[in-house]
DNA sequence: CTTGACCTTGGACCTTACTCCAAGGTTTAC
DNA sequence: GTAAACCTTGGAGTAAGGTCCAAGGTCAAG
C-alpha cells in the first residue's frame, strides 16, 4: 500500500503520514524506487492515533505507546505505560463526567421550563 | 484579587492570565493603579477553562461559551451552544471508553497471567 | 529614600502538529 | 516519448497556546 492510499484510507494528509513517520509514530517499507510501503494493518493504526489526539493526548505520549506495542520496550515497561495510560483514561471520564454535569446545570438555568426532549437532561444519560 | 494571587490560586502563570484575556475568555476590573482586580469566583472560572483544555476542547471554544454564560448572547444561541457541546461530551466519552477497552485488550494480551489486582481488568470499571 | 516584591505593556521566542512549496525521480496512459 | 499522476527530500510557513524578557510604574518595610 503506498503513501496516497492510506492517506485516503485513513483520512489524513500524505505530509502528515510523513511527520507521524518522522515522529516515530509509524514506520514503512521501502519499494526499490524508494516508495513506501504499508501494511494493510495501518490503516487501523492511523485511526487509533487520530482517536487519542481527538481525546487530548500528545503524539508523543500516542508514540511511547505504539512504540511499545511495536517492539522495542520490555513487557514490563509496555504494562507500565499501559496501566498509566488505563488511569488516564479513568481520570479523563470522570472529569468529563463532571463536565458534563456543568454544561446541564447551565442549561437547565438557561432553560428553566425544560423544553428539550424528555429526559435529554439527566445528569447520568449518555449519548448512545 | 490581584494577578498573583489569582495565578497562584488556580495554578496557571500570570502570563497565561493575560493571555486569556486577550483571547478574550475573562476579564478584569482595574485599581485606579492600572493593576487587575479579579472576583473570587475567577479561580473557579480558570480552573474550568483548565479542565476543558485538558479534555480537548480549544481556547475558542471554550471562549464561546463562558462568553454566553457572562452575557452577550441570546439565550436560545446560549442553549444552542450548551446542546452542542453536550453532545460532543458524549460523544468523547464514548470514544474514550472505545479506547480503554483497546488499553485493557493489549493490557490482557502483554500480561497474560493476570497478575494485576483482581478485577481491575474489567472493561467495565472505570477508576473512582 | 532605597530595596524588594509586586504590577504594567509590548514584543520576541518556543513547542506542537501540521501544511505547503520546490526540485526532482517514477509509473501509467495514450 | 511525453503528459499526468504518482512518489521522494528538504525546508519554509502557519496557528494555537503559551513563555520570557525588557523597560518601567507602584507600594510596603526598614
Amino acid at each position: 500500500m503506498r503513501i496516497g492510499t492510506l492517506a485516503e484510507a485513513s483520512g489524513v494528509s500524505r505530509d502528515t503520514l510523513r511527520y507521524y513517520e518522522k515522529q516515530g509514530l509509524i514506520r514503512a517499507d521501502r519499494w526499490p524506487n524508494g516508495y513506501r510501503d504499508y501494511p494493510e494493518g495501518m490503516v487501523e493504526m492511523v485511526r487509533l492515533i487520530r482517536q487519542g489526539q481527538a481525546l487530548g493526548f500528545s503524539l508523543k505520549e500516542i508514540g511511547a505507546l505504539v512504540q511499545g506495542l511495536g517492539g522495542g520496550l520490555s513487557q514490563s515497561e509496555v504494562e507500565l505505560l499501559l496501566r498509566g495510560k488505563l488511569t488516564e483514561i479513568d481520570a479523563r471520564m470522570q472529569e468529563l463526567s463532571n463536565l458534563r454535569a456543568v454544561v446541564v446545570r447551565r442549561l437547565a438555568e438557561a432553560c428553566p421550563l425544560g423544553l428539550g426532549a424528555p429526559g435529554s437532561l439527566d445528569p447520568k444519560r449518555v449519548a448512545s
